[in-house]
DNA sequence: CTCCTGATGTCACTTGATGACATCACGATA
DNA sequence: TATCGTGATGTCATCAAGTGACATCAGGAG
């Protein structure tokens, strides 16, 4: 990351990474599948909690409580590090590939949240779209919380957006 | 996308679509920016229908209803080529480089749907949650269109996917 | 007829990424 | 204690994606 900010992701390469890390540019590709992955290892932490919070939730909550309560857990594991959010998004904002890898994440995220939701019988079509509408929230919530040079607090910013959605459909 | 269908994406190198295409590689990266964007040259043209489908929606109309206007020109733009579609999603979803690219197309559209919802004097947040809503719905009622084997009628998928989403956010 | 321009070809080069094989540290075990 | 895996790393060779610099060539404008 240090190398990412002082050049810029491009202008990077592998075997700087690989020499500053102490390694060799073919173990740093035995740790990460490719340059850009570096940025994203720590996901899988964040769809752990997703899906947990959803498996978690009371059998008797609707699929979007569920997802409700997932971005309460997600707000819990992210909102931690602001400093260090910022500038890792400010990393990927300014490189397309990156901002590809960023969305595929948030995709696996989805499905990861989509199959959860199926496994509390709620029925494919629905837990696709209640997944996705909950990475939507996450996206811009996330984003406004990042794009505030001052640590704030993520929880409620996630459920404001999420009932500014709501509103928003309902017209 | 013969090439692509016949050994593979990643199988395929960009000699060999030069070749079949009698140019030189070099002449094949001053058409496409990379290998990938091959199969994505025609988003353009969605992207229009949707934005101004946005901007020709009557004053009165709510941001929700304009992307429901937008998803409507999407339907009538993309509906008519079921079976290139099938082909083309195909040699999409079995490669994740591709889908990195195509969820990437997809950021581009909503995108410019918030800015076009933004032209229409919607406050930013808002723009951006119902234009990202609107993509989840497009994206959703394609996948369900594309995996139908016989052509259907992608308008009336896309409006149900709609109002599923809604109903789904409202409990 | 000449000049300009856009599209293409040629060449050289950097870099990301991968396969094959060697090596080395270290814990388990006879 | 000596030896034997085993996992992590290094070394080497190689491929393929891109990119920059320059040459060439066809066709239209004057």
């Amino acid at each position: 990351m240090d190398l990412y900010v002082e050049r810029g992701f491009e202008q990077t390469t592998v075997a700087e990474i690989a020499q500053r890390a102490g390694v060799t540019a073919r173990t740093f590709f035995r740790h990460y599948a490719d340059k850009r992955e570096v940025l994203f290892a720590g996901s899988a932490d964040l769809r752990n909690a997703l899906t947990q919070a959803i498996a978690g939730a009371p059998a008797t909550a609707s699929p979007m409580r569920a997802v409700a309560l997932a971005l309460d857990a997600a707000a819990a594991v992210l909102g931690r590090r602001h400093a260090f959010s910022r500038r890792r998004q400010g990393i990927i904002d300014a490189n397309p590939e990156l901002r590809e890898r960023e969305l595929i994440k948030m995709d696996t995220l989805a499905a990861a949240m989509a199959g959860a939701l199926r496994d509390r019988d709620v029925p494919g079509p629905a837990a696709t779209l209640a997944a996705e509408a909950g990475i939507v929230v996450l996206r811009v919530a996330f984003e406004r919380w990042v794009s505030t040079p001052h640590p704030t607090d993520l929880t409620p910013l996630m459920r404001e957006t999420l009932t500014d959605l709501t509103a928003i459909l309902d017209r």
